[in-house]
DNA sequence: TTTATTATCGCAATATATTGCAAAAAACAG
DNA sequence: CTGTTTTTTGCAATATATTGCGATAATAAA
C-alpha cells in the first residue's frame, strides 16, 4: 500500500470520525504503529489535521489550500466564521448558500449544535453531512459546474416553501451604494430567493469585498441584518457601512 | 508498443482502481520500472494523474477505499460499471441512485458522454461535478445521515415530476420470489418514486447481493429490465433469473 | 505514586529515486 | 535507401525514502 493512500484513508477517517488513533488505523491498514505516526506527523507540519497524544483530530478548517495568498484568507475567513457561529442558535433553522466562507461556517458548527440546515450547495452539503447533529436538507436542482450550486426554477420553487430562521448570504461584491451584487445571473436569482426564505439575512464578507460592484443585483443594504468580515466592527473600513446603521459583527 | 499507449493504459488503471504502483505496470506491460517512471512522471507534468512515492494515485480526492476486501469488490463493481455504461446512449436523461457500484458507474461515465443526471445521492453528485458534459440536476430533500442520498416527501415530489430514459438502481438485496427488498424504509419510498419517474430500470448487482432479502419490498422483479452483475450472463448463479425472463448482462 | 500506554530515537533491511550512459528504435534529411 | 539525429528504453551505481523494531523517555490514567 502506498503511503500516499494511506494518508488519504487517515484523512478521510478523521473527516467522518473526527478523530483517529494511531492503534486503530495501524490495524486496519495492516501496518506498523510508527508508519501511522510518521504518516500523521507528515499531514499534522502539512496541517492537514491536527496531532494529539495518542492520534489525530480534525482541525476543524483548513484543506483545500497550497498558495500562501489562500491560507492567508482562510485565516480572515475562518475569524469570520468564528463571529457567524455565535448567531445560531440550538435549534434554529438556517439557509446556508456556497462560497468558501460559507464553508468555514459549515465546518465550524460546533459538533453538539442541534440545527436544521437547508442548503443548495453540493461541498456545504458534504461538509455538514459528518456533523451529527445537523439535519442537513439539500435544496435540489441544476447543479452550477462553477459554484456547485443548484440553480434554476426547481430550486427556487423549494426556497419559495420554506421560512428559515438566519440565512448565510454569500456575498461576491457588497457596496453601500449598490447594495449586494453578484456576476451571476443564475445566481442572483437563488440569492433573491433565499432572502426570501429567511427572517434575518447575515452577510459574511471578507473585507476585500467591501466597496465593490458586480453586473447584476440581488438586493439593498437595508435588507441584511448583520454584516461581518474579519475586521473589527469600529475598523475604519467600515466606516460607510456604520453610517447607513448596518449592524457589524 | 507505443509510448501513448502505454500512458493510456497507465490512467485507465488510475481511473479504475484510484491508484497504480510502478511495479504492477512495468509487469503487466512487461517494460521496465524506469520507463514506466518516466511516462507517470510527464502525466504527472501533465495534471493527469499524481505522481507519488511508488506509483501514482487518482487527481480527484473523493476517493475512499481501504482494504484489500474491499479493493477486490470494487474491482467487481467497476466491471459492473463498464457493463452499465454501454446501456448509456448520448443525449439521454438517467437518473441514478446511490450506493458504491453507483459510485463506480458515475466515475467511469467517459468524459465524452453527453447525459443528464438526476440524482438524490450527495457523493454521486460530487462524482458527477467533475464531468464537464454531464449535466447533474441534484434531487433535493433531507439527506440521511447513514445512505448520503435525499429522502422524504420533497424528494419524492421532484422524483414524481420527471420521467427519464435510464434509472440505476442501487441494490441491497434481490431475489426470485421477493424481488427487489431494502431495509431502510426511506431509502424504500425513493427508490419506488425513482422507479416511477423511469422508462427502463437497470439494476447493477454484485453477485453476493442476489437470492438476500430485506424486510422492506421495493418491487416485483417484473420491473427491472436489467440486471448487471460482474458475472457472465451465462453463469449458473444466474440461472434462477434467466428462468424468469430476466434480461442480464 | 504506580502502571500502562504512547513518543522518540537510532538503526538496519528493504524499496524506490536519480543519474549517467549506451543500445535500440524512430524520425528525418539528403 | 542511407546515414545522421533525436527520442526512447533498459541498466547499473549510487543516493534517498520508507518501514519495522528495540530500547528508552515521556505522558496519561488510576
Amino acid at each position: 500500500m502506498l503511503k500516499a493512500e494511506r494518508q488519504q484513508v487517515i484523512l478521510n477517517e478523521v473527516r467522518i470520525h473526527n478523530r483517529v488513533l494511531f492503534t486503530d488505523i495501524a490495524d486496519l491498514l495492516s501496518v506498523s504503529v510508527d508508519t501511522i505516526r510518521r504518516d500523521i506527523t507528515e499531514l499534522s507540519v502539512a496541517k492537514k489535521l491536527k496531532k494529539v497524544h495518542g492520534g489525530a483530530i480534525s482541525l476543524g478548517f483548513n484543506n483545500y489550500q497550497v498558495e500562501n495568498q489562500e491560507i492567508y484568507a482562510l485565516e480572515n475567513k475562518s475569524r469570520i466564521a468564528r463571529k457567524a457561529i455565535t448567531l445560531i442558535k440550538s435549534g434554529q433553522v438556517i439557509l446556508i448558500s456556497g462560497g468558501t466562507t460559507n464553508m468555514e461556517i459549515a465546518r465550524m458548527i460546533p459538533p453538539n449544535l442541534k440545527i436544521t440546515c437547508f442548503t443548495p450547495s453540493l461541498p456545504v452539503a458534504v461538509q455538514l453531512m459528518s456533523k451529527s447533529e445537523v439535519d442537513v436538507i439539500l435544496v435540489g436542482g441544476k447543479l452550477s459546474k462553477d459554484s456547485q450550486i443548484a440553480i434554476g426554477g426547481c430550486a427556487i420553487n423549494m426556497l419559495n416553501d420554506i421560512k428559515v430562521d438566519i440565512c448565510f448570504l454569500g456575498i461576491n461584491s457588497i457596496d453601500v451604494k449598490n447594495g449586494v451584487t453578484d456576476f451571476d445571473w443564475d445566481i442572483v436569482q437563488i440569492k433573491k430567493a433565499m432572502i426570501n426564505a429567511s427572517k434575518k439575512i447575515v452577510a459574511p464578507s471578507i473585507s476585500e469585498k467591501l466597496n465593490s460592484t458586480q453586473r447584476f443585483k440581488i438586493c439593498d443594504l437595508d435588507k441584511i441584518d448583520v454584516l461581518i468580515t474579519e475586521l473589527e466592527p469600529e475598523d475604519d473600513k467600515l466606516k460607510a457601512f456604520r453610517e447607513v446603521n448596518l449592524k457589524l459583527l
